[in-house]
DNA sequence: TATGAATGAGCCTTCATTCAT
DNA sequence: CATGAATGAAGGCTCATTCAT
């Protein structure tokens, strides 16, 4: 059965109700994240990430209906880490502050595990799984603290679209490239970010 | 020595040299543009590409060596008519109005055929085929109008290389988003790289 | 490390530990050797072995990680079947009696299966697969047990490999004859080799 | 069209009348024989042999009906050459001399294209290829040479058979080892022939 | 007749997925 | 529930052969 069913499911087969269940699907992901690292897309198959993971072909399907349940449960852990460090933005009283913080964050998360942060971009953007994940999600905190740095910005979600769309080529950019100096590119990052900000803020 | 080199090539097989392999060639390169567009990655393989083009698979071998072969020559087709859109801007007396012909470009080209030129934004990043391919002649262009731009510039280099990671983000993503409006985008990302230069021009 | 190593290997993909894949992985060698006898080396590939063997084609490959390494694997039994009825030879006290008994063996081997021995000797001698088969541990044998039989001869390796040679030649020409009757066959190469040692022990 | 029809001809498909045919005929099969020595079974196709005679594809099927009547053309050519010495064997007066001179073209024939020799040996064995070679018209000549030496012996074309098959089997396993010093191979040589005749001579 | 572009059957191999144990 | 042997569709690629020019 090539034939790939529209009725696919992305989630998880079961709800890891016990604890156990839990380690053995984030084991799988974490598997999967390593795979996709250290062998980049050519290697990263259901076998191999079974297999690092220590659990049979068979478990794994246990756990996720199919590659794609796979790629999309880690897209959403990358998602989701990435996500709960900008969200401590929202907690910061100072708009710039807030902002400025979000850089920090998209910088740290690129950095950390850059291959991975490359992949998944590229992944994402696979039209099957299009919409699946929670992309949306990060633009929308995204667009949230920026809008509250620039209230009088006309068109905030085009402008919050642009400074992500901005922050991500960047970002990536600098993990291919391999640059390691945090400080530096988050300086350039936020000379863009304003820059961006002060000439487009008041068509 | 028939051990085959592992180094595989990627330049056609055979210079067209006749006017009919010619068509033939340019056939196959533009059918895995569209397979490429309208299947995306997991559909984009060598006998789709052949019987999309109406030759055989035989045929296609004929001309390119391998999968990646094809992959190059189509990234090189696109990369050219951007690179040779992008030449005129060398021409251009006024620094500034080259560094806008630059943006309106890049603005061009992706919106032309927005689906492909991520798809292959994503397979130029692919190890094997890292360098092969003239990604880096675009930013050397790229550099080198921007450096007559910001001749005060400390490191221009760098510059140069955010500006074009400004720009392949934030046109990448409006292709994403299906915007079409031109001199909209076209307006913002002149906010972005102007921006850029007014905040990091003088570090 | 994604890059596969040019260097294939040889050896079967996974120790059958269970008696189940054991079984397969003789049944599937066993259809090889049905295969190569029977269709000749047009028609010894990896499908019809498999089809042969009664297993899919991705069975086949579970236990051998390519066409070569079945091959050497249907040497390598062939071999052994040999080199164990030899090695009887190596508990007789005579050295004359060693060396008949080594005659005997080789007619016995030849005359089971001729294509067959035909067909690998041929094979056994591809470049890529040279020295991954035990053919050289045959001739050690081979020369082990000449030596014995002719301890004051110059240069006796030379002579055992001759003997050899003469051996697998007569046996070889008998089997694609078609010849049948193991005694015959067994007097005439006695005829030979002791007929060389004859004139050659005293150079 | 794969079916290999049975009715396949083996013989080149046009005689060739003019003197420029049999040239290129000619060259075609020296390219044959040069492309299996240089690339061995795995490079063998009729491209590439077109390829190094300097003809067209096209052209080696107007002299060739098949790649088996270019490779039975090419058996024929090396066994004429070898045919060709051997019969000087035939003016000798002296049988011993006439055996001794058939021993030397043996060993000149292998080594003088060793690779080439047990290539053919190989593809002489083919199923669909037997008989359509000249193979026995060799060990006809042979067994005559070898009846004149042996008036006296019982089963005299057994004996040429296994005199036969003697020599093959050393001068195949000199020219694997790679043997160079031709005195020598045909000093064991002749110890092996006369040696079987000695004692096989008076059963 | 020569040419060489074109053809396509068929081979090797991978990997997502299933299912008997 | 876990296991991992087994499956087979599908994809990359070669090469003998044909045929329009």
């Amino acid at each position: 059965m090539s034939e790939r069913s529209p009725q696919k499911q992305y989630r998880p087969r079961k709800a890891p109700s016990q604890a156990r269940s839990e380690e053995t699907v984030a084991s799988i992901v974490e598997a999967a994240a390593q795979v996709l690292e250290s062998e980049g897309f050519e290697g990263f198959n259901t076998n191999a990430v079974a297999r690092r993971a220590g659990v049979s072909i068979g478990s794994l399907y246990q756990y996720f209906p199919g590659k794609d349940a796979l790629t999309v449960a880690l897209i959403r852990r990358e998602t989701k880490r990435f996500h709960d460090d900008m969200a401590v933005a929202l907690t910061l009283r100072s708009a710039k502050a807030a902002l400025e913080y979000l850089i920090g964050a998209a910088v740290r998360q690129q950095l950390q595990r850059p291959v991975l942060a490359k992949l998944l971009d590229m992944e994402e953007s696979r039209p099957g799984l299009a919409g699946e994940v929670g992309k949306l999600d990060l633009e929308a905190l995204f667009a949230t603290v920026v809008q509250r740095a620039i209230p009088k910005h006309t068109r905030p979600e085009v402008a919050a679209g642009d400074l992500f769309a901005i922050t991500r080529g960047m970002v990536d950019a600098a993990g291919q490239r391999g640059e390691t100096d945090l400080e530096d590119l988050e300086r350039r990052l936020k000379a863009a970010l304003f820059g961006y900000l002060s000439k487009a803020g008041a068509d």
